[in-house]
DNA sequence: GGGAAAAGTTGACGTTGTGTCATTTATCGC
DNA sequence: GCGATAAATGACACAACGTCAACTTTTCCC
């Protein structure tokens, strides 16, 4: 079997490492989301797999930083994609409708992800920020400069511009967790429209009664 | 003297509560610019006050508690500014701009605020979330509302357009804390011209080695 | 294959911070 | 003044933390 493989080549040591990180990793979202964050303890964690407590340093200094880790695996999941995104962009329309409709897709449909920020009145505004994240963010800005380079986008401060789309992407995002009757692809077009085109382009909407 | 006064009108009680609660808010200010927010124990709050530990939890229940009061308090300073220039505004582009200035000039010159901010490796990015904040986020929707009902706006999500604000806001003012390069009146007329006309109303700029 | 060294696990233990509560001290209403 | 009420005090019981010496498992090498 497959464990047998990967035992003879990587050694059962770096075998059985990877295993308990993972197991960490693993009950600490389910904890996480069953607690909440701010009430769980590094023993709750550890006490979910069937490791010893002083085990669990071995692998991470305290629970911020297994939340750090489930936040990374997160990132992961969603920067290559957007990354894909702009890269097939041929204008700056589809560059910026691309990043926002993958993230919003992601947002609303992640829900093993989202559930967890829902259940906890502790951070209800989720804002991530671990190195994969900055990664991303770097990323982004990189290729907003080549944009700008290439005369797609305007010659302008590309820091501003990916903090914008960052600013809005997230805060939007919140509002997509809380708001059943909001779609991705509203929040993709609204944001999109904004960007190419200010105010004036938004989405025309009946206005609500809330 | 005034304190005598205010003792007469509202009772020694009263009095020595609200000075207490102020004294433990002024301390936390204090402590958690000194030792970070994260490794700060209720108990060096308390330490930098002359009041005993149990007095604490006569006012809060927790440090975390502490700290929105401090948060509530920069919100109160902030909201009723920005509320007065969109009041002022006599057309879209001063209300967006007018907003945007004025909270990027608090960010830009609140040093004691935002000097806590930076000594926290922990929350480097700024993020709050009280009932204050809350409210004025309401506020602001409110007022989009108002605007959209005269005309003055295109009718849209009002939610979302306060999502978007507010995002770019906060991120574009976590850029304002770390680049001394940039001044809180180009980041207003950034914002401002990226919600009026999108990207290709954006200010030009010749690119800058970073 | 076997034995010693290296790597990793274990849980008991000392330490630190938490929140409560019976007691003491100060203020209020009369 | 004086009883009643509110608030402050700090010792205490409890909970979680992080460490470490003893133990187990894997690796290395002859």
């Amino acid at each position: 079997m497959s464990a047998d493989l990967e035992t003879r080549l990587r050694g059962k040591r770096e075998e059985t490492k990877a295993s308990n990180r993972q197991a960490i990793i693993d009950a600490a979202r389910n904890v996480f989301a069953e607690l909440g964050y701010g009430t769980t303890t590094v023993r709750d964690i550890i006490r979910a797999t069937d490791l010893a407590s002083g085990t669990f340093y071995n692998y991470f200094k305290s629970k911020e930083e297994v939340f750090q880790a489930l936040q990374d695996e997160t990132a992961l999941r969603v920067r290559p994609r957007l990354r894909a995104e702009r890269i097939r962009a041929r204008n700056f329309e589809e560059f910026v409708s691309g990043s926002f409709r993958t993230f919003f897709d992601f947002v609303k449909n992640d829900h093993a992800t989202f559930a967890t920020m829902r259940r906890n009145p502790d951070m209800q505004r989720f804002r991530i920020d671990t190195p994969e994240v900055i990664a991303g963010f770097d990323e982004l800005r990189s290729d907003l400069e080549n944009a700008i380079s290439s005369g797609v986008v305007p010659a302008t401060d590309a820091e501003l511009l990916m903090a914008a789309m960052v600013g809005v992407a997230f805060e939007v995002a919140n509002h997509l967790v809380s708001r059943q009757d909001l779609s991705a692809d509203e929040a993709a077009k609204f944001a999109t429209a904004l960007f190419l085109g200010g105010v004036q382009a938004l989405p025309k909407v009946i206005p609500k009664k809330r």
